[in-house]
DNA sequence: TCTTTATGGTGAG
DNA sequence: TCACCCTAAAGAT
């Protein structure tokens, strides 16, 4: 389930098995990229990168696959044609001496040359990755005309804003920042904005190297060890809705912002009304 | 065996 | 803002 820290993950493990090794064979599912297949066969794969909630993996022919997970699509890495059990769609699978990394689910994946790539109307539309950039960028994206009107709620969930925030990290970057979802840039000062700029930097961050986890390190820790399950102590307010907030104690709050669930806590997240 | 939900995204109005 | 697309798993019946 991918936000940008979970598909940099994915990216990482891919990467350690597939870079700089040739692609013996490469699978598509989808009719229309099987003529892709042996244009693939034997080239190098020279880097994978991610751009937001976005992958690519870059060969040294000059194509790249392109996919996105949306909800579903998942990577699995495997030694070389070692399918797992499941009842998941296979969609894309890379092989090679030793290693098998296989897409299972996802609906988007496209082959592009280096022009379509350069032209990509999801790509070309991407604001500053939140993790490839520091918080300047993002300072910079919250200080701009086009954005100061927008409430955070939205915002945060705006690819072309910031790529690489999804839902989760909305509610917590939020909570962290002190701020109320229902604010807008223009309702804030330049210290609060700062403060938001690097809290958005910094919980992504940790989510990357935390695998997921965005609450605080030593009290989700805590809550691990007394043998609470990871949905019970991997976020300060996500999916908290009607529990204490493990600041304050005050009931968290679930609304919707954008057709997607919101999580704030009323009392920490001040300034609205 | 349904219906709903999900850490995502698009396009019409 | 809303309907819709995508797929899989969980929940309701």
């Amino acid at each position: 389930m991918p936000e940008g820290p979970e598909i940099r993950i994915a990216a990482d493990h891919l990467d350690r098995a597939v870079r700089t090794s040739v692609a013996t064979e490469v699978f598509f599912a989808f009719p229309h990229l099987k003529p892709y297949e042996s244009q693939l066969r034997g080239c190098r794969i020279a880097a994978v990168e991610t751009r937001g909630k976005a992958l690519l993996i870059r060969f040294d022919n000059e194509l790249s696959i392109y996919s996105h997970n949306q909800l579903y699509g998942r990577w699995v890495i495997r030694k070389a044609y070692d399918y797992p059990a499941t009842n998941r769609q296979l969609r894309l699978a890379i092989h090679n001496a030793r290693r098998s990394a296989l897409l299972y689910s996802a609906s988007d994946i496209e082959v592009l040359d280096r022009g379509q790539l350069a032209s990509h109307p999801f790509l070309s539309t991407l604001g500053p990755d939140v993790l490839s950039n520091g918080s300047e960028r993002v300072l910079d994206q919250l200080r701009s005309k086009k954005h100061r009107r927008r409430r955070f709620s939205s915002l945060l969930l705006d690819q072309r804003f910031v790529a690489g925030i999804g839902n989760y990290l909305r509610s917590e970057i939020l909570f962290v920042a002190g701020l109320h979802p229902w604010l807008r840039p223009m309702d804030c000062s330049t210290d609060e904005l700062r403060v938001l700029a690097d809290v958005a930097v910094a919980v992504a961050w940790q989510s990357y190297r935390h695998d997921g986890v965005t609450n605080d390190l030593e009290g989700s820790r805590i809550l691990k060890a007394q043998g609470h399950t990871r949905n019970q102590y991997r976020h300060w307010v996500f999916g908290r809705g009607h529990q204490p907030c493990r600041r304050c104690g005050t009931s968290i709050v679930e609304d919707t912002a954008a057709s997607r669930r919101i999580f704030f806590c009323p009392e920490c997240q001040p300034g609205h009304g």
